[in-house]
DNA sequence: ATGAAAGCGCTAACAC
DNA sequence: GTGTTAGCGCTTTCAT
């Protein structure tokens, strides 16, 4: 029950060395010759020793522990988040320590503790905590480096990991393209927002790609809402040449537009294929099933920890951001156009 | 960007005594002047001073983490875990530590990490990892406190939090009670299973209170299966007296109920009131949803959380078991017997 | 290439 | 009641 665990002391002595040089093979540093480095491994493995933590973070500054902070309601995504940042944690010898910032939370009460106390390697933050001025602060002031994971706003405030709506967008558009549509509206999104003009160069790229000209009038904007999408819809579909497939830039609008093809008798995918972005709950019951992109949460999770954990063995070295190409999830909404029409 | 963190000995200048004396204040031990307390106080206010985990852990031994360590598949079983541990553990100054064990993992390998290196305040284990004798060997060899959430293997080896089952049994006959029923059926769970005679207890002393007899074919043996919940309920429902309700140790079984109920042209709740125990998913989905009992998850998580901070704080004070109430989730499976019926 | 000395920020044991 | 003295197990200088 208590078998004193060993230190850096024993595996010294047991190999003869000073404990200094043990410290140099632990952290893998030069200037040690190979057959010392070989004796002193052997000797920690034999003694099972494993460095403590907590005198590595006193003497070196470095926790290896790694935050997340999230203020996310929905489970599944947490989870995912969680996962890919443990994984990656435990790869690269940290750990992962988990605080949920309740809504309506004194921020700053919350994160004190952590910061201060824990002095974790970095901070992750998801959305929607990560576009909070106040956190960021809060965070910067304590300076603790930390990556956001999809952020949206204030974007080149931080470091970050994001999806690449560019490539997403152009994917989905060769999907449309590679089913046979040459006429496809596109929706825009809410024009406040970074990713709409990075979904529509992507739309446009496999377009020019294409050889295909698209005439301003098959680019509607939209605002991200159901309501948005229906009515950008209705104007497509009014259109002298009707296209066989519109590309909504989210899936609210996506939906939108299945109703009101329904609406006008159009059905989906036989009269028109629809394809949306981000994959919402949603999407997967809806009639038909939306063709949409989904973000690779948890592999950007684990971008975000790798960074952070780069940077803290870099000792602070600046962190580039991440832009992860999204995954295409082909479902009923999309299918070749019938033949008989153009 | 980095205003050095304040330290026990910035506050005790800053307070004007030794920085023992603030440690003293900081750790709430006796001995120090309630003035001086204040003062120090104060200052350590003034100062934003929080102290450092890392050192309190080399020079005290407490790490002030609590691992929480599960293989459990179920999305929202483990946020639910997760979130009644992550708060008592900042209401308790405490933070949590998140490992999973991925199934067919050297347990050894990923267990030593955190148990070494951390050293935890304690280990949080939920099903199916709890049962494992082998994870219990290493972690127990270790010397790490533990305390094991709904164990239901080799239940007395260690420290534990599970359901009452007697006081849930005893609620939920309570409630056939009061819905007019006064021939209820029982069916036993697994006889080897720790549970089964604890929610028969429940049955009875809620019958005996009520005046009611329960005659012995009327209490019939299952195995915590669907069939054996068929049988079952074929035997009591070919008695001479036949029950108005029956109340299955488990789910599956009270599924089986339900299934051998209307096959034999019997409809739930308006000829037959079913009742399980588990709220099992399928237990929503059935038609008539099934009445039954939730485990009280996140509290269960708390409390082991409590447990296990409480005995560090006490230096390895012995922890005693807790058993918490279930929850009683009232659905459509049950409700008053026919009162043209007995 | 290796080792000795100092100290990270705190708690524990003992003095006063 | 309060202060002093030692470490906890490491990493960092800085010698050698």
């Amino acid at each position: 029950m208590d078998r004193r665990q060993a230190t850096i002391k024993d595996v010294a002595k047991a190999a003869g060395v000073s404990f200094k040089t043990v410290s140099r093979v632990l952290n893998r540093e030069p200037n040690v010759r190979d057959e010392l480095r070989a004796r002193v491994q052997a000797a920690a493995d034999q003694l099972g020793y494993v460095p403590n933590v907590a005198a590595r973070d006193l003497a070196g500054g470095r926790s290896f522990l790694i935050g997340l902070m999230y203020d996310n309601p929905s489970e599944s995504y947490i989870s995912q988040v969680q996962t890919g940042a443990i994984n990656r944690c435990s790869e690269l010898g940290h750990h992962l320590l988990v605080e949920p910032l309740e809504r309506g939370d004194d921020a700053e009460r919350t994160l004190r503790p952590i910061i201060s106390r824990l002095r974790v390697d970095g901070l992750i933050l998801t959305p929607p905590v990560c576009d909070s001025r106040t956190v960021l602060d809060i965070i910067e002031q304590a300076g603790v480096r930390y990556v956001r994971i999809a952020p949206d706003r204030e974007i080149d405030r931080a470091p970050y990991v994001a999806m690449d709506d560019v490539a997403a967008a152009y994917e989905m558009t060769r999907h449309l393209l590679g089913l046979g549509h040459r006429n496809i509206g596109f929706i825009k999104g809410h024009p406040e927002h970074g990713a709409t003009p990075r979904r529509l160069e992507g739309f446009l790229r496999a377009m020019d790609e294409a050889g295909l000209a698209t005439p301003a009038e098959r680019i509607q904007p939209g605002f991200f809402s159901f309501a948005s999408g229906m009515e950008a819809a209705g104007r497509l579909l009014s259109l002298a040449e009707r296209p066989t497939a519109i590309f909504a830039s989210n899936d609210d609008m996506a939906l939108g537009v299945l109703s009101m093809a329904s609406r006008q008798g159009l059905a989906a995918p036989r009269d028109l294929s629809v394809a949306g972005f981000d994959d919402i709950p949603a999407a997967a019951m809806a009639w038909p099933e939306l063709t949409t992109v989904r973000q690779p949460t948890e592999a950007m999770s684990r971008a975000a920890t790798e960074m952070l954990i780069e940077a803290s063995q870099a000792r602070g070295a600046p962190i580039a951001n991440r832009r992860l190409a999204y995954e295409l999830v082909t479902r009923g909404s999309t299918a070749p156009p019938r033949s008989s029409r153009g």
